[in-house]
DNA sequence: ATTGAAACCAAGCAAGCGCTAGGTAATTAA
DNA sequence: TTAATTACCTAGCGCTTGCTTGGTTTCAAT
């Protein structure tokens, strides 16, 4: 019963499962599939994780942690509230769409394979994320930007970005840079000056 | 190889399967299970289909031709481009998660559980509904209710409006006529007067 | 009453699944 | 140099999966 915790090998590992579970989804990832992209024997995996789950939990807590990483160091270079919405829209795009996208798209599209109690451990993160927007959300409707319940308009915007995962590919000529300034454009009907 | 296409059993036998899909997903629900919520056993599930996938083909197809029909009934009552702009949300939010909901949920949450071929068939009635979006949103863009692009105000729109199967519960008080106002004001930061 | 088709069941097969047990090699620490 | 720890492999177990086969029941039309 060895279970190291932060090493790169296994974050390593992580890394390469996101990539899988991206792209077939967790339920159809064998650890055979894991095994052989890892370059590992399928019994090896479980020297490193005590089941197949906890790879999708540590996929998805570094996705989230990438995220709140992502969205701070973005806002942290405004501080006007329009500024702060576009950084944070482009912030969201980017986890979703740059480099490494692969563990924030499995946290958005595998959070239902998860069991009850890896919910309630990943639910905290995923909380302070949301209420990270909630503030800039709330900044926006307080300047004009945005119109309606806060709340309600949080949900509306982080539900459009997310689902630009079924449809965005950057390589066909929008960069994410062009796209958070057009979804910032049509939620607020405005420009940056 | 009997494989009859429009009897009455079949249709409750995929209404009985969507409600499977909709709370378990496909890909974790088994063929024992779909069987002992039909009353049937196992194995008597291929008297109606070749396979497993084909009861999905079955649920995702209604699921996409009652969406068709309801935007299609609800904006014929009405021609301006607002009062239709907000006919195809209630529209939409009222399939999502009004009577016989689960269909079209599954149409969009297990897509990509679907084989190419398929989805080959069933993209054209997606097409369709889309393209019957892009015209609402279009008229919208011309009447000044929406500003940028046509297609990604289709895509934005379509978005945060299927994203709310992930956090919307009619029950909780919010009627689905409310939620689909509230949409509109958001998005057009009018109101309907 | 007989027939034919449609609807269902009983039994189980082959393949694939997550995971384990017991060993060997590689790395690190003393 | 030795001892311990970590990393990995070999082999396979027990179980579930989607699906098949060959037979039985149900029932409407003759």
């Amino acid at each position: 019963m060895t279970i190291p915790k932060q090493s790169n090998r296994r974050k390593e590992l992580v890394s390469i499962a996101a990539r899988l579970f991206k792209d077939t989804s967790f339920d159809r990832t064998t650890v055979r599939m894991l095994a052989s992209a890892t370059g590992l024997k399928s019994g090896s995996l479980f020297h490193h994780f005590k089941d197949k789950e906890e790879i999708l939990v540590a996929v998805i807590e570094g996705g989230l942690k990438k995220s709140i990483e992502t969205i701070k160091r973005e806002t942290a270079k405004v501080d006007q509230p329009n500024l702060r919405l576009l950084a944070s829209i482009y912030g969201h795009l980017e986890t979703l769409h740059g480099e490494n996208k692969d563990a924030h798209i499995v946290s958005i599209t595998e959070w239902k394979s998860l069991s009850e109690d890896s919910k309630d451990h990943l639910i905290k993160l995923r909380d302070e994320y949301e209420a990270y927007w909630q503030k800039i959300v709330d900044d926006a409707i307080t300047a004009n930007l945005l119109t309606g319940d806060p709340h309600l308009n949080r949900l509306f915007i982080l539900g459009a970005l997310n689902w630009s995962i079924q449809w965005f590919k950057p390589e066909q000529g929008v960069s994410i840079k062009q796209l958070a300034y057009n979804f910032y454009q049509s939620l607020t009907h405005q420009s940056i000056d």
